[in-house]
DNA sequence: ATTACTGCAAAAGATTTGCACTAGG
DNA sequence: CCTAGTGCAAATCTTTTGCAGTAAT
C-alpha cells in the first residue's frame, strides 16, 4: 500500500469525507520528503484549485494529525509548523539556518520508542525527535558570508 | 556550579548585563522542572517584579537560547513553546490532554547524539526530543470522562 | 557616561473560528 | 437529502518590534 493510500484509508476508514482538496493534501504529504509547511501546500495546491483555502489545509491536517497519520514536527526556526506523514520511528534533522529538514534514519529510535513505552507509564502517541543544527551547504555559506543564522525561538511549534 | 549560575555565567561570558528581571528568569528556569513557557515565567515573576514586561521574558528567553543555555521544547499541544534549562541530552514526555512535560531520562539518546554528530555532516547545536502521549493521571481522567485529548497542530514551535 | 535593557503599545504573522454555500455519501 | 467540508473574512493569540525612558557596568 503507497503512503497516500495509507492517508486517504485512514481518512475513510475515520468515516471522513474524501474531498478532492484532502486527497490532493494527503497525495503531496505523501510523496514530498519536504516536510511542508501549511503555506507551502497551501502554495503548491494552489495552482490546481485556484478556490483553495488555507483554513482547509490547517483542517485537513489538523484530522490527519488527530489521526495519527501524519507527525507535526514543529517549528524549524521559520515559525511554522512543519508536517511529516511518515510515522515510523525516525529522526528529523533541521537546518536552522535555510529551515529544510531531512529525516535521518537510526536504529536507536525504535529502542528508544520501545524504552518509553515499556516504562514511562505514558500511552505514547508520537513523538517528534528533531535535532537543529547547520546542514552541510549552510556551514560552508555562514563560514563565507559571516552571517549569524537566523533561529527564531516560536515554538509554536513545536 | 548550580544550575542557575551556569545560565548567569553564560549571560556574564557574552558580556550581557545581569538585570535583576534577568536574574530571575534564569532562577526560575533552573529551578523549574515545569518546562515553562514565556507566559507561565511571565506570570510566575509578576507578582515580584510588577513593572515586568513579556517582552523582557520573551527577549530574555531568546539570547539563553541563542546562547545554547536554554533549549527550546516547542508546543506540548496549548499552542506556546516550552523552555527546557537543562542542555544535557535526555527525552521530553508531554501530555497533550494537561499539557505538562516531565523529563524521561535514557542513555539512548547519548548514543544518538554521537550517531547524528559523527554521520550526518549537520554541525548540532541541539535537539527536541520530544514524546507525547496520555500521562498516567490523564489516562484515567480520559477513560472516565470520555472526552477527547486536545491537541491542537501549532507548531510554532516546535 | 555609555549604551544595553526594560516596558509599553502596536504590529506581525500563524492558526482558528463563524457562517453561508456546496457537494460527498 | 443531509450533514460534513469548503472558502472567505474576521478574530485570536503568541511572539516580535519600535521607541522613549531607565539602569547596569
Amino acid at each position: 500500500m503507497t503512503e497516500k493510500a495509507i492517508l486517504l484509508d485512514s481518512l475513510r476508514k475515520a468515516g471522513l469525507r474524501l474531498t478532492p482538496q484532502r486527497q490532493a493534501i494527503c497525495e503531496l504529504l505523501a510523496e514530498s520528503r519536504e516536510h511542508p509547511t501549511a503555506a507551502m501546500i497551501y502554495e503548491t495546491l494552489k495552482p490546481r484549485f485556484p478556490s483553495l483555502s488555507l483554513a482547509t489545509v490547517y483542517n485537513t491536517l489538523e484530522v490527519l494529525v488527530r489521526l495519527g497519520a501524519v507527525n507535526v514536527l514543529g517549528n524549524a526556526g521559520d515559525g511554522m509548523a512543519h508536517y511529516d506523514a511518515d510515522t515510523d520511528p525516525h529522526i528529523n534533522l533541521a537546518c536552522v539556518s535555510c529551515h529544510k529538514i531531512v529525516d535521518f534514519p537510526s536504529q536507536y529510535v525504535q529502542f528508544l520508542d520501545e524504552e518509553i513505552s515499556a516504562t514511562s507509564g505514558y500511552r505514547v502517541l508520537g513523538a517528534r525527535v528533531l535535532y537543529y543544527g547547520l546542514c552541510p551547504e549552510c556551514q560552508q555559506k555562514t563560514s563565507i558570508a559571516r552571517k549569524e543564522p537566523d533561529y527564531d525561538h516560536r515554538g509554536n511549534n513545536a
